[in-house]
DNA sequence: GGGGGAAGGATTC
DNA sequence: TCACGGAATCCTTCCCCC
């Protein structure tokens, strides 16, 4: 949605404005230009002043100011020496950033103008003429441009926007209509870009380049749209064709993009070209045609600048930034800091301290920014300035908590509040439930009638997702709040329950777990590998558990967003080594069962340190469901401290050894075993120098392929799967050193760094091995590729000297193996990577970047802070500062 | 000193 | 007439423990 919350003015011009920064109106918003300001600053003023509510926001305003006079006096004892050193560090980087800046992609933004009140202007035309707004008399989600007009916006109290246009019609929210409305959006969004990514029911970033591509084949025919092809209504109140006229045009009709509004226009056919903005104005036009609703959108290089592109011309128009640098350093220079996505009120305000308004004084600062934000954030402000931003679009990204809350009237009595504690927990319970996620962590948040907010926390050793397992941590939380509260009682305005560390999201740390249960049959909860051995499942127990134990298929296809199976279970979970390595491995435990035992005994102490295998062929192996009464279902996580990887003594026709993929027919288990056990011996030798080494890479293979990678699940068949990695890039900018990748080098030129600090996991690991373009065809390109030369081994770094690709995915299988074996063996201390470049490619392939990134960070840390970072200070956290627009400014260009 | 949990805060729609 | 939301994510700081 538009600017939603951008509710501090820039400038407040009524008296005693520096306390007011927080409560004035914010004008910067389309709809709202040449407002009398101080005349709606002074009823916002007048109905707020006094309330609680107003005194906390003077409150914090004054927190703010006090930061302000920190980093003040933090500037004033900046030397010249640490500016110097400060410009350097600036300029260095500046440089690696600019080398990898990436024009090659065309973002589109698109966002719907005024949403929610254009679809209920369009579904009740008596409202197109009046001021209206959707929400409540506590809270509007949005208005319509007459009563922007009043002042009257989004994130504003019904009860202000009332005094201010006592005319104004409120319309409660109705977000199912809102939703259905958004569908029909999204249709049209996915023919120009399937991976588009949804910000909300009202926005999306589009990656339009390959749309591109293939428009300019397409003959005039696919590029002709008619006029009112809208059939049906999206909640049966809208009638049609015949209502249409007039309803849309008016929201907008002095609106930039007018041209393609409806009125008198049915019918008729409209060709559009084959440019970026003809192809953007088409998407729009079938927007327009199908739900009678405008959209504006932007057209850049970046996510970042997409997103203040589309707010140029709003509503119902587009605005481009061609992909070239001056064009954009140009674009960038008067655009106010506010303006960009992730800097909010306080940060504006902090930078306006500075003497920074503009994003070329911001580039301007930024040694000095250097010296009193945290990297973090001075990180973000210089890729703002130089107009950089993710050019790479994340899809769905995995949820990290869910919550409930509500606010209601002050409540004091204890019973009433662990009633409603318990509702909560109900409520959450039900979503958690709906969704499959189980998380270890119950946050309590709570706000007193002086609007004070507290959150209280607690980690549990086992997820939880039951109303009873929440609320026995939340009314422990609740009670602990009131008994500590002085002056008793308790006086609340809010509360809300949180579960979060989901184990499907943790559970991407030890899914090189899953790589070793290759032997497991029938699959099974991969979050009970937690730090309480086998507490998942028994918390899970029951029903519960029934959501964590699906079985795991190999898809081919890329889940639709109506297939709900957690994301902990699916094969998502496993890097595309892993999986391949599984199922090669899972087929030579089939060999075994089949030819007469099913006793693989790994270890005879399963029960007390186990670890729950998946199994990622569980469809076609059921036949062979453990019990899970034996330890055959389990392997001891420190049986292979001492080799002791046994099976049990019959005679075997066929084994293949798991450790030197060496196959031996006609022999008896105890052989069998004693090789194992010498593999085992021999390879821990191999490896004893490089243990350390092994542990970083077993951390590499923990990586989360993405979700298109599904797709190179059927290639897994293929010996060649072992080079088939979608992802070739390092994220630091580093070119490619081994012969391996070198061929990609070239597809790769544009790349930049990616300086991101504390990148999640599970963001950063499905960015990096992003394959948008057709991994399949990524496949029969590297495969083709690497006949006849020199191949390097991701694993062990190696030049092997065969260019035949059976020969070296063997090599790479059994250095697979002895991944495999070394985490057997127990835990390995991270290492220095400098000198292991293909080990760093490999990283990068298997999309664990966030690793990565804290490998480098810490020599970072160590190197170039200016400061202690306690005396930095905070700012700047936001969704879409680094997350959404900077990291993954390193595109995979498959 | 570093890792990780807890708490608070900023930002977004 | 009273009256300022809900959900999610990320960042920073503090603190404890190893």
């Amino acid at each position: 949605m538009e600017d939603h919350h951008q509710d501090a003015a820039v400038s407040v011009s009524c008296s005693g404005a520096d306390l007011l920064s927080r409560i004035a109106l914010n004008d910067n918003k389309a709809g709202m230009e040449g407002l009398d300001r101080d005349k709606i600053n002074k009823v916002i003023l007048e109905t707020s002043k006094g309330s609680k509510f107003y005194e906390n926001e003077l409150k914090k305003e004054r927190q703010v100011n006090q930061r302000i006079e920190k980093m003040m006096e933090q500037k004033a004892r900046i030397t010249k020496e640490q500016m110097k050193q400060a410009q350097a560090e600036v300029d260095k980087l500046k440089c690696e950033l600019e080398r990898g800046r990436d024009l090659g992609r065309v973002i589109v933004h698109v966002d719907m103008d005024a949403f929610y009140a254009a679809v209920e202007m369009r579904d009740c035309p008596e409202l197109k003429d009046k001021p209206m707004a959707v929400g409540s008399m506590s809270m509007l989600s949005t208005s319509n441009y007459h009563a922007r007009r009043f002042g009257v916006r989004a994130a504003m109290p019904g009860f202000i926007a009332k005094k201010l246009c006592p005319n104004l019609v409120i319309m409660p929210t109705n977000f199912d209509k809102y939703r259905a409305v958004s569908a029909k959006v999204r249709e049209i969004f996915s023919e120009y870009d399937p991976h588009f990514m949804t910000v909300s029911l009202d926005e999306a970033y589009l990656d339009i380049t390959e749309h591109l591509e293939q428009r300019k084949l397409w003959p005039e025919s696919m590029r002709t749209h008619h006029m009112c092809d809208a059939k049906t209504d999206d909640a049966g109140r809208f009638a049609g064709e015949s209502e249409k006229d007039g309803l849309s045009p008016v929201l907008f009709e002095d609106s930039p993009g007018s041209s393609t509004s409806l009125s008198g226009a049915e019918g008729k056919a409209e060709v559009f070209g084959t440019s970026v903005e003809e192809a953007v104005r088409e998407m729009r036009f079938r927007i327009e045609q199908k739900t009678t609703l405008t959209a504006s959108a932007g057209i850049a290089p970046n996510m970042m600048l997409a997103k203040v592109c589309s707010d140029k011309n709003k509503p119902n128009g587009q605005y481009r930034i061609p992909p070239e640098r001056q064009v954009v350093m140009e674009f960038m220079k008067d655009l106010p800091v506010r303006k960009v996505s992730g800097v909010g009120k306080v940060t504006e305000k902090m930078l306006a301290a500075l003497g920074i308004v503009s994003c070329a004084q911001l580039g301007q600062q930024m040694a000095l920014l250097s010296l009193l934000f945290s990297e973090t954030s001075w990180h973000h402000f210089l890729h703002i300035s130089l107009g950089l931003g993710s050019t790479y679009i994340e899809r769905d990204s995995e949820r990290k908590s869910m919550s409930t809350e509500r606010t209601f009237g002050e409540m004091s009595d204890a019973e009433e509040q662990y009633s409603l504690c318990k509702e909560l927990c109900h409520d959450l319970a039900q979503d958690l439930q709906r969704e499959g996620l189980k998380g270890k962590t119950v946050t309590l948040k709570l706000k007193n009638v002086n609007f004070e907010v507290k959150t209280k926390a607690f980690t549990l050793q086992y997820a939880v997702c039951t109303e009873e397992d929440i609320f026995a941590a939340a009314k422990d939380l609740l009670k602990a709040e009131i008994d500590s509260v002085s002056p008793p009682p308790l006086k609340l305005r809010l509360m809300g329950v949180r579960v979060s560390g989901f184990i499907s999201v943790e559970n991407k740390k030890p899914l090189q777990r899953s790589i070793m249960g290759f032997l497991q049959k029938g699959g099974s909860d991969p979050g009970s590998f937690t730090q309480c051995p086998g507490s998942a499942l028994k918390a899970g127990g029951g029903s519960d558990s029934a959501s964590f134990l699906k079985p795991q298929s190999t898809e081919i296809k890329v889940p639709s967003v109506s297939e709900q199976i957690p994301k902990s279970t699916g094969p998502k979970q496993q890097s595309f080594f892993q999986r391949a390595q599984s199922k090669r491995l899972q087929q030579q435990q089939e060999q075994i069962i089949i030819s007469g035992t099913d006793t693989t005994n790994i270890s005879a102490d399963a029960a007390a340190s186990t670890l729950p295998i998946t199994n990622p062929q569980s469809d076609t192996t059921s036949t062979n469901t453990n019990s899970g009464t034996d330890a055959t279902g389990y392997i001891n996580k420190h049986a292979t401290l001492k080799p002791s990887f046994k099976i049990s003594t019959q005679v075997l026709q066929f084994l293949t050894c798991p450790v030197c993929n060496r196959e031996m027919r006609d022999v008896n288990l105890t052989a069998f075993n004693h090789h194992i056990d010498e593999c085992l011996k021999g390879s821990a030798m191999d490896n004893e120098h490089t243990d350390s080494d092994a542990g970083e890479r077993k951390e590499e293979l923990n990586s989360e392929p993405p979700a298109s990678s599904h797709k190179l699940s059927c290639d897994e068949e293929k010996p060649s799967t072992s080079i088939s990695l979608p992802v070739v890039e390092t994220d630091d900018g580093n070119d490619f050193k081994t012969p391996f990748f070198s061929h990609r080098k070239k597809i790769n030129e544009k790349r930049s760094v990616v300086p991101n600090k504390k990148r999640p996991l599970s963001e950063s690991s499905s960015k990096a091995s992003h394959t948008k373009h057709n991994p399949a065809a990524v496949v029969t390109e590297l495969s083709s590729d690497l006949k006849g030369s020199s191949l390097t081994c991701p694993v062990c770094s190696q030049l092997q000297s065969t260019g035949d690709l059976a020969l070296f995915n063997r090599h790479v299988d059994m250095c697979l193996n002895q991944e495999v074996l070394l985490e057997f063996r127990g835990s390995h201390p991270p290492v220095d990577h400098s000198d292991a470049p293909a080990l760093e490619s490999v990283r990068g392939q298997l999309g664990d970047q966030g690793r990565v990134s804290k490998v480098r960070e810490k020599s970072k840390r160590q190197g170039s802070s200016l400061l202690p970072p306690a005396k930095k200070s905070k700012v700047l956290s936001t969704k879409h500062t680094i997350d959404k627009f900077f990291k993954g400014n390193t595109r995979q260009n498959v």
